[in-house]
DNA sequence: CGGATACTTGAAAAGTCTCAATCCGCGTGG
DNA sequence: CCACGCGGATTGAGACTTTTCAAGTATCCG
């Protein structure tokens, strides 16, 4: 990632990690100045919702810990799907027409920052580098998105799920590179209606890949990746 | 869509039509400016490339005529996967780690404006309100982006197929509202590769759409939507 | 008009989903 | 500290659907 000033694209920015917290990448005057719009929200507890879908969307939230989930609901409401898991350092706000298209609900004790939209307009107007971060910040979930969208195009249960494993090697808080084990923050229905799956089925595509000795579950939330070269080449293919 | 200058936040814009070609929204010094960066582009035939994917990003394309597909190949080169159908108006150029993500295939005479991602970089930092348009043309991306996940979400092919064909209302170019007619331009591998189908299966899809009565095919490219309400229903369900 | 390509349709195979029962883990309360 | 109970997770069998493989038909273009 560039920091603010270089001739390097923004648009065309490399891949974060946790750690590419828009904070890293302001000057200090930047900082203070999106502080001074922004307010701090504290989730102490997770099933918490921010916001609902069809809200009147009258801001943007930044993930500065825990984790959120983006869910979009069809008219039959038993029909749920989930469109995104955001981590640190994720923003979030989407809307069309003036209104949310997700509900985000918490899915740990989060800390989330409020950036009411017309205050960051103006800010965004006056400070055209800092608009560059946003940019960038697009891009990414945008390729994110699309990724998304060729792991849902596989036919295999088995790769989509070793698609979404290996997504936690980018987070510091629920992947431990020391004893390579995953912490699932989610149950399985919530892995199930982001790979378009039944919950059933996550479960049969998480016992073949421990027969084939990928991975190996230490408890129903605890999975320890055992061969990730046959993990990675599932799941790219 | 609001005009550059309103208080109205860009990020939340309302959905674009065919006709909100980002010209429409430029201030003619903004329109100048853009111009004298970019360089137009003209395909007279289809299955012309634009790039490939891994190429070096050196530019953004803007869309102004014709008709695009974005493509991405896995590792294996039988397997692709067709990530949006562009229409007049899109951005695309999308990159990652300064390489394109996707291979760029026109589908009819096309024409298209490259805007070098430095030029275009300056600019942007120069008119923070033209920034603010690009913004908004990278949220509109990020919607569409969702809306497609879910639409690979439904199990059922009738269901894709259906939202895949009300996709064209958008389009004054292949869709006539007095016949109701769609003027498919990509075969049915092309559709089949973007819904995550096996050619054969939009075939039955688009029989079964048929014999229900929600739509008639005049011929393979061409298929008229009898029961829009219906069609409707089964995509948004 | 002819050839090649694209499209449609059919039958068998493979896979997931549904429904159901069982197992396990975790928190509660005794 | 342990037993209990509840929800989540796993596993099994059958129904259903899509894919696969194959053949036939229509369409487009030279």
């Amino acid at each position: 990632m560039t920091a603010p000033g270089t001739t390097s694209p923004a648009i065309s920015s490399s891949q974060d990690t946790d750690l590419d917290h828009l904070d890293h990448l302001l000057t200090p005057k930047q900082r203070a100045r999106l502080e001074s719009i922004a307010s701090a929200l504290k989730y102490t507890c997770r099933d918490q919702i921010v916001y609902h879908q069809g809200q009147v969307a009258d801001a943007l939230y930044f993930l500065d810990l825990g984790m959120v989930e983006l869910t979009t609901y069809q008219k039959s409401d038993g029909d749920r799907h989930i469109v995104a898991f955001l981590y640190p350092g994720d923003l979030f706000g989407l809307s069309e027409d003036g209104r949310y298209l997700n509900t985000v609900r918490t899915l740990a004790p989060t800390k989330l920052y409020r950036l009411p939209l017309d205050d960051l307009q103006r800010l965004l107007v006056q400070d055209a580098r800092l608009q560059l971060l946003f940019l960038a910040k697009a891009a990414q979930e945008l390729r994110k998105a699309q990724r998304q969208k060729i792991v849902l195009g596989q036919r295999d249960p088995c790769r989509r799920l070793a698609s979404f494993l290996l997504e936690f090697l980018r987070s510091n808080q629920y992947y431990d590179p020391e004893t390579r084990i995953v912490s699932l923050p989610m149950n399985r229905r919530d892995i199930a209606d982001y790979l378009a799956l039944t919950h059933e089925s996550v479960s049969r595509a998480l016992a073949k890949l421990e027969t084939e000795g990928m991975v190996q579950r230490q408890s129903p939330r605890l999975v320890r990746l055992k061969d990730m070269r046959a993990l990675n080449d599932l799941a790219t293919y």
